[in-house]
DNA sequence: GTCTATATCAAGATAGAC
DNA sequence: GTCTATCTTGATATAGAC
């Protein structure tokens, strides 16, 4: 079922996630990852030569996938009045991502395990708010949306959202009308 | 220096913050607590009988500290065009807290340990929004507002904010704006 | 109320067989 | 490329002395 049945390195890492998502970050042991990667410890350890590594790959594979979602949803959005602060939140928050590939379950993990893997994730999010205030788009509004999109992300990664579907609809509408809202002014 | 140099569970409570501060949730034992309090294990563990139980306590503490922060704000804040959001994003961001008693440390350390642990908090959260819309806010802009703020905390707890003093302030001051726009509407 | 000593256990990582 | 067996470490928790 996986994207990945072929790649070893790919399926591990979607293993990795989905232990982050069902058990939280304390539970992603190289035991608990192996195991629903269908290998052993041992074998593990062949593609990732330690867990640091495999955490590394994570937050690398998070932000390849993020970036190619935003690309994505670029092509289809030739023009009009989206920009790209819209793309974004659609990107983060849309539900029509695949389950097995988790954008804020690597930063999760490597959170946890260690803060200093999530050095380069800063790097990101300074580069994230340069785009969004590309086409108009003031700074501070910019980064209040990224905080909330985010914020919202990684409480349901954790499984502790506050808000049932019916909510989550009306942030998100909040959101992309303060992208609107914040151009005109 | 502390606020707590009398009673061992605060003093012992206000080295684990320091420990998630300082190294990060993954570091958070027994020892490091412990060597940072002054004492021994077998003294930590008398105060608290198990880590879960002063996991349990940190969260405990952090909302009774927020809910005390609020209430001070409000006294200080009679009438006027302040509401009750206003005074929550001046508590969870503003710098005139004790840097020793953090609202965030808490959510990160029981996280990482146990996601379960954060259920209550996030019944705290609803009753927040709730709050928050008392006076006027709609709720999905309460909402936008209290991910905002609690994300970049998180950020910073994390020692991994992405901007430095002068965008917080804007980020603040776009939040409080935020706010009064909301209200207007 | 705090200490030392120790039991127990889980996790990361290595070595070598297949 | 994957497995089993094993080493090592570090963390929780207990027991009992002071």
């Amino acid at each position: 079922m996986g994207s990945h049945s072929d790649n070893a390195r790919e399926r591990i890492i979607d293993a990795a996630e989905q232990v982050v998502i069902g058990a939280g970050a304390r539970h992603l042991t190289l035991e608990a990852v192996a195991s629903k990667a269908g290998i052993s410890r041992g074998g593990l350890l062949y593609h990732f030569h330690d867990k640091e590594a495999l955490l590394s790959e994570m937050l690398h594979r998070r932000k390849k996938h993020l970036d190619e979602s935003r690309m994505k949803r670029r092509a289809k959005t030739p023009a009009g009045p989206e920009c790209e602060a819209v793309i974004y939140i659609l990107s983060v928050l849309d539900e029509d991502r695949g389950i097995d590939r988790d954008v804020s379950a690597a930063l999760v993990a490597s959170g946890a395990h260690d803060p200093e893997l999530l050095a380069p994730a800063r790097e990101d999010f300074h580069q994230i708010i340069a785009d969004l205030t590309k086409d108009g788009l003031s700074f501070e509004r910019a980064a209040v949306i990224m905080l909330a999109a985010n914020g919202l992300r990684l409480w349901e990664v954790l499984s502790m959202s506050p808000f049932n579907a019916k909510e989550r609809r009306r942030i998100i509408k909040e959101l992309l009308a303060l992208v609107k809202e914040d151009k005109g002014a």
